[in-house]
RNA sequence: GCGGAGAUGCCGGAGUGGUCAAACGGGCAAGAUUUAGGCUCUUGUAGCUUAGUGCUUACCUAGGUUCGAAUCCUAGUCUCCGCACCA
């Protein structure tokens, strides 16, 4: 039978949308539920069957939750704003506005066609005005809150991207767009996002989270906390913090080294030594990312001496290229004893090694090849020698700290958010610069600064030569002003977004408080872990600013996060262009149906896992759905018989667990066993439509074609997902029928082996312990292998036994005789 | 280097102390139907053996714990991912 399946599909893709069926309002007497899969960017190729995984996903969970009786906010939107899109524009010559928006509309209507549930009334797209003025209006508050800054500092900068980069773009040394691109160091004016404030809260409350362990691993490791002490030294006369997590080696230091980018380092160096640094610097710079990494720790003498405020002592100060100039202060103290890094740099400049720990207690042998960066007892340290060095740091920083010569402190690796971009194609940042007034932020009622749309595209920022964008009054005195060109990074747009949604077509405020407060957090979010350290970090520390402010209540965004696995092409690489192996959802869905897709998707493996596209495979998925839909067209219904009423509950049991654990392909296999089975046997119209609506949030359409066929006037995506009745769940009778399943394939095996020998045999005997006798039954097994059956117990007297078989029966086991 | 995840049959992938030669799917083979089948169905798919069985060898490698291990422990090999000189 042949099906037409995009007409199945259309018809419902149609009525759902005619009556609303997803669409949701906070008043409801049911428990919320708030499912959110992480908006795209919409490209320009439309979407192919990886994404038609990730939104599967996603939707197969809310449709389980919708039906187990939540009020499910399920809603799409659009990362439209980025580089991406301007690039690809000026590329195509067309304006990223037009790109942007028919990639939009092309990537909704390949949405419905997938059968996604979504609430599409609360669409958004970020380059919507009415969606960045609050971008705006949250940039103002923050920069009322101190929460955004400008400062001149070096920053990271793609010349293939044309625009400044936050440390998170940042992979290797490279763009993460380009990553043949380095990433070269400027000095620039750009506004900060001050996350750091929220360092602390965002390191602790990570372990509140329901997210993959390893997530919130390289979240820690992002923000990377450690504890320490920072000592002043002294370099002509000025004080220089230094960071260090080893105070108890302050005795042992013997030099100090300055990173090559640190904003004073030309204070250091001596009129000597000026042109020695200034070549090695030039080294550095010509010098490849991917070679640098590579290089020994390099440095020259600046000429300098610091002052140890430990002992006095005069070390020297050297330039390195190992020293992170952003971390700590820049510079470290250098302990070449007890810090592999300071010892290889020593060694390679011959300088001084001092031991200041030893093992024993005792002095240790100086010729030794490496650091010993162990625990043990000061020695060589003044005051401080016997001390063991854990109570040492103690010691020496409560000492530093009251002379005034150091302190404890906490150091994050975290560092502050860049949101300046200068391009084109995002939020205009609502700032004015006067040249009297200084900078001055856009009132809140001029929100939104829109973006011109008349723009002429060539190199650099074409916001700078717009003149009607530039030249504007100053909102202080109004006098000639300048506007702020720099766009705000897209991730700025996307660190609150999930909140928009809950109230998305609000045009008074960013969104209604309590709307947000009925809807957050996001109950369970699904994304790609690329986003690991960018986007969930962003955005757990918007919603903690908003919190802080005023503007919402809780504390994380999303409490439980999934990683989807990547579906690969049938080669086994990354679906892409420009590989070819793309698989395109409307083909799919016209050879298959997109059903039959949905459900190869999620029953290769585990969803969290990275799959293979099959074409293969995918017919083995049509084969069961063609089974199913056969089957509910054929069939009649009456009563259930209690076998299959068990299994229909024991299925029911673990695929609700398994969905709800994301775990949709060992669902798939329990709907394809459940299904099985009682394709042989009597069961009733209830249980057949509690099977069909387990199946529903796999093969939507199908199911609710099925549903109706059956008399059903309802939609079956908003019915009642089946309670399992656990009284009926008959371990006994299983087993039973496991017990006669069992004899059936030992006769039957019996008489292969016979057959193949050449003899025939037609009668068939079995002996079983009285015990057993009453798990089988003559008829049933006679009708399972379609002979003639008789059954005798062992003990049975005139039980007819020639061979005396019977002797060989075991529990569970009977003995078999053929004739 | 550090941190994380993993290694199962021809393949994808379940299984995390016995009920496991190991779910389910794919592939392959044989058979049935069809005598057009690339449709559908059944059976088989480590080796030997047998009237349903039994034995041996198997879940990266080598050891160990245990009455008993794919499953626990130890060491190692390999793969993937993240961070990468963070003082």
């Amino acid at each position: 039978m042949k099906y037409d399946f995009k007409k199945i599909e259309s018809k419902w893709q149609k009525k759902w949308e005619a009556k609303k069926i997803f669409q949701v309002k906070e008043k409801s007497n049911k428990r919320k539920f708030y499912v959110l899969e992480m908006y795209p960017y919409p490209s320009a190729s439309g979407l192919h069957m990886g994404h038609a995984l990730n939104y599967s996903i996603g939707d197969i969970y809310a449709r389980f939750k919708r039906m187990n009786g939540f009020n499910v906010l399920y809603p799409m939107g659009f990362d439209s704003f980025g580089l991406p899109a301007e690039n690809a524009a000026i590329k195509a010559k067309s304006h990223p506005k037009k790109f942007t928006e028919n990639a939009i509309k092309n990537y909704v209507g390949q949405m419905k066609e997938l059968g996604l549930s979504y609430d599409w009334e609360r669409i958004l797209w970020s380059h919507n005005p009415e969606y960045y003025k609050w971008n705006q209006y949250f940039f103002l508050k923050f920069l009322e809150n101190g929460l955004i800054y400008r400062k001149k500092a070096p920053v990271n900068w793609c010349s293939k991207c044309d625009t400044v980069l936050a440390n998170e773009q940042v992979h290797n040394g490279k763009c993460w767009r380009h990553s043949d691109t380095d990433v070269e160091t400027k000095l620039l004016e750009q506004w900060f996002v001050r996350t750091t404030k929220y360092a602390e809260e965002l390191l602790s409350d990570i372990d509140k989270l329901d997210w993959p362990e390893r997530i919130k691993i390289m979240q820690k490791n992002w923000i990377g906390k450690s504890f320490g002490t920072e000592i002043d030294f002294e370099i002509n006369g000025e004080k220089f913090p230094v960071f260090t997590t080893r105070p108890d080696t302050l005795f042992g230091v013997t030099f100090m080294v300055v990173s090559a980018q640190h904003p004073k380092l030309f204070e250091l160096v001596t009129k000597e030594q000026k042109k020695i640094v200034a070549n090695f610097l030039k080294k550095i710079k010509s010098t490849k990312q991917e070679d640098l990494d590579k290089l020994d720790k390099e440095g020259v003498f600046t000429g300098s001496y610091a002052i140890n405020p430990a002992n006095k002592e005069k070390v020297p100060v050297w330039v390195g290229n190992f020293v992170v100039a952003d971390y700590g202060s820049g510079m470290v103290m250098a302990v070449p004893a007890h810090d592999q890094r300071d010892f290889e740099f020593a060694k390679k400049y011959k300088l001084p090694v001092k031991i200041v720990i030893s093992k024993e207690g005792k002095k240790v042998n100086e010729k030794f090849g490496e650091a010993y960066t162990g625990e043990g007892i000061l020695i060589n340290s003044g005051a401080h020698n016997c001390l063991n060095n854990r109570e040492a740091k103690e010691h020496i920083s409560v000492e530093l700290s009251d002379k005034k010569l150091g302190r404890k402190k906490i150091q994050y690796k975290l560092k502050d958010w860049l949101v300046s971009r200068q391009r084109y194609w995002g939020t205009p940042i609502p700032i004015i610069y006067c040249d009297k007034c200084g900078v001055q932020p856009v009132k809140e009622k001029d929100l939104p600064v829109k973006l011109p749309e008349k723009v002429k595209f060539g190199k650099g920022n074409p916001l700078k030569t717009n003149k009607n964008f530039v030249e504007v009054k100053c909102p202080q005195c109004n006098g000639k002003a300048k506007r702020e060109t720099d766009t705000m990074d897209t991730f700025f747009d996307s660190s609150w977004y999930y909140l928009r949604y809950c109230d998305s077509k609000n045009k008074k405020m960013p969104f209604e408080k309590n709307k947000v407060n009925y809807w957050m957090p996001v109950n369970q979010y699904i994304g790609g872990a690329e986003h690991a350290c960018m986007h969930l970090i962003y955005a757990r520390f918007f919603t903690k600013a908003l919190r802080d402010l005023g503007f919402v209540k809780k504390d994380e965004p999303f409490l439980k996060l999934f990683n989807q696995g990547m579906l690969h092409g049938e080669d086994g690489f990354v679906m892409s262009k420009s590989r070819g192996n793309v698989i395109l959802p409307e083909k799919v869905s016209k050879k298959y149906g997109i059903d039959t897709a949905r459900m190869f998707l999620v029953s290769v493996a585990s969803p969290d896992k990275d799959i293979d596209w099959s074409e293969n495979g995918i017919i083995g998925s049509l084969k069961f759905v063609k089974r199913v839909i056969d089957y509910f067209e054929k069939r009649k219904f009456g009563k259930s018989s209690k076998i299959v009423e068990s299994k229909i509950n024991l299925a029911i049991k673990g695929i609700s667990s398994d969905i709800e654990f994301f775990k949709y392909n060992l669902a798939i296999i329990k709907l394809r066993k459940v299904f099985e089975s009682f394709e042989k046997e009597d069961i009733s119209k209830k249980d057949a439509e509690n099977f069909l609506k387990m199946f529903s949030v796999f093969c939507p359409h199908i199911s609710e074609e099925l549903w109706s066929n059956l008399g059903n006037k309802n939609f079956i995506s908003l019915e009642k997902w089946p309670v399992c009745d656990e009284k009926k769940i008959d371990e006994k009778l299983e087993k039973q029928e496991e017990m006669i399943e069992k004899i059936k394939e030992d006769i039957l095996n019996i008489f292969k082996i016979i057959e193949s020998r050449g003899e025939t045999k037609t009668k068939v005997y079995v002996y079983v312990l009285p015990m057993e006798k009453n798990i089988y039954d003559e008829n049933i097994i006679s009708e399972k292998i379609g002979k003639p059956v008789k059954i005798f117990a062992v003990n049975e007297k005139d039980k007819y036994d020639p061979t005396n078989k019977s002797k060989n029966a075991k529990p569970g086991k009977p003995a078999i005789y053929l004739e």
